[in-house]
DNA sequence: TCGACCATGTTGCCTGGGCAACTTATTTTC
DNA sequence: GAAAATAAGTTGCCCAGGCAACATGGTCGA
């Protein structure tokens, strides 16, 4: 039980908390859930007014659509705290699933607990307001970062955009992407034999050197990369 | 002078703020400044730490990449409240292109009078951020409507997301959107010419309606549109 | 009322990339 | 460590949609 005190506070969320506070103010308040492989912790539609943390596990954000497609928004591992952007709304509604993408364990606790004064010290939960904030920006940048991708026509240019906004994140040249091909296809919005191929071709004329998830840039970027976001 | 603090209150940020208040504590801590059409509010890369509030004129959000093209991510009207997504990072620096598109008059005041105390009743102050927050996650829920449009890779899929998400939002199947046709293509990332085709197409085959920017959706679309968000 | 201008709609050509079918590489299982 | 399963890379076909060039209709100023 004060293993979940433990993992909440290495959430970003909660990094400034004491354990002990954690302990008294959120456990008690919040349940856990475990989710098989493939389970839906939010489903689009579905109303949220709760954090979800995730303490095991990673999950795939996605939309789904009416014709049974589906495309992959972005994917999260644990710690994470996740519905981070439906609590903050009035209605809560999800338009996105989230998908365990392997075993999951989730500590659920109501929004009002940060939202509402009264279960946390006042200034406490004036510094987590704070932190959700931020973190609701940031939130918000990986999704301008990915409209910039999707944005992009052709199929080089989308993956020139998305690598060369990866290295600007990380600050370097060579970095590793948290996908699979085929993920990373599903986050393009790209046939992946395609991307493969394209990917390879890159390769051969130079503009990039890559093993499995492991990408390197080789020519200067379009992006004059000085500090990123956040 | 009186005039800024009123548009100010006419801005959902501030509508619960008396116009006395935003004349006493906001209005002289920022400065008016105008922008000829065509020029920029915010320039990609720029760091922004002031709310810009955009007291006449419309602006058009836009992604500018290397090769020189462009995409259209939104278009704001006066009054608006724009940078918001920008201050709350610590960088505050932008992705995005603001531009006039045509001539804008802007208010910007440094984002610390919220984001830190003291220089407003701080129980206002706290009403203020609550509220920030709200618009922050509204304007996070409007990147993920547009992230599902660009998700899909046929351009009749891309329509029927797009006017689905409309007809959703506006919850009637007959809407009109803020868009020319041009713009609607730079929006959904397609050719404009093909955009009017399909739409012609689709008016033929019954499933829409349409004159100018003014839509009707005929069949059941696939989005069980319950309420949308917020 | 006319002409100029801009927004929207139409047509046809041509290619980028979706898709399927396959090969090759890598990891997993017993 | 061989077989099976999964992931990545390759090839070719073919059509959706980008693009250009043009047609039409709506708006505005004189």
């Amino acid at each position: 039980m004060e293993q979940i005190a433990q993992i909440l506070k290495q959430t970003k969320l909660f990094k400034d908390v004491s354990q002990e506070l954690l302990q008294t103010c959120i456990v008690p308040r919040g349940k856990t859930v475990s989710y098989p492989k493939g389970s839906c912790l939010i489903s689009a539609g579905q109303k949220c007014h709760s954090f979800l943390i995730l303490l095991q596990g990673t999950v795939n954000i996605m939309y789904y659509y009416a014709d049974g497609s589906t495309s992959l928004s972005s994917k999260e591992a644990a710690p994470r705290v996740l519905a981070l952007d439906l609590v903050a709304t009035k209605s809560g509604t999800s338009p996105y699933f989230a998908v365990a993408a392997e075993p999951c364990l989730v500590f659920s606790f109501p929004a009002d607990l940060l939202l509402k004064p009264g279960s946390f010290p006042e200034e406490q939960r004036q510094a987590l307001l704070q932190q959700f904030l931020i973190m609701l920006s940031h939130l918000h940048m990986e999704k301008e970062k990915h409209l910039m991708v999707l944005s992009r026509n052709g199929l080089r240019d989308r993956i020139i955009t998305y690598l060369s906004l990866q290295a600007q994140w990380k600050n370097s040249l060579s970095f590793t992407i948290p996908f699979s091909r085929e993920e990373m296809a599903a986050y393009l919005s790209v046939n992946r034999s395609n991307l493969s191929h394209e990917l390879s071709r890159m390769k051969q004329e130079g503009i990039i050197d890559f093993y499995r998830n492991s990408f390197t840039l080789r020519k200067a970027d379009p992006f004059l990369g000085s500090d990123s976001q956040m």
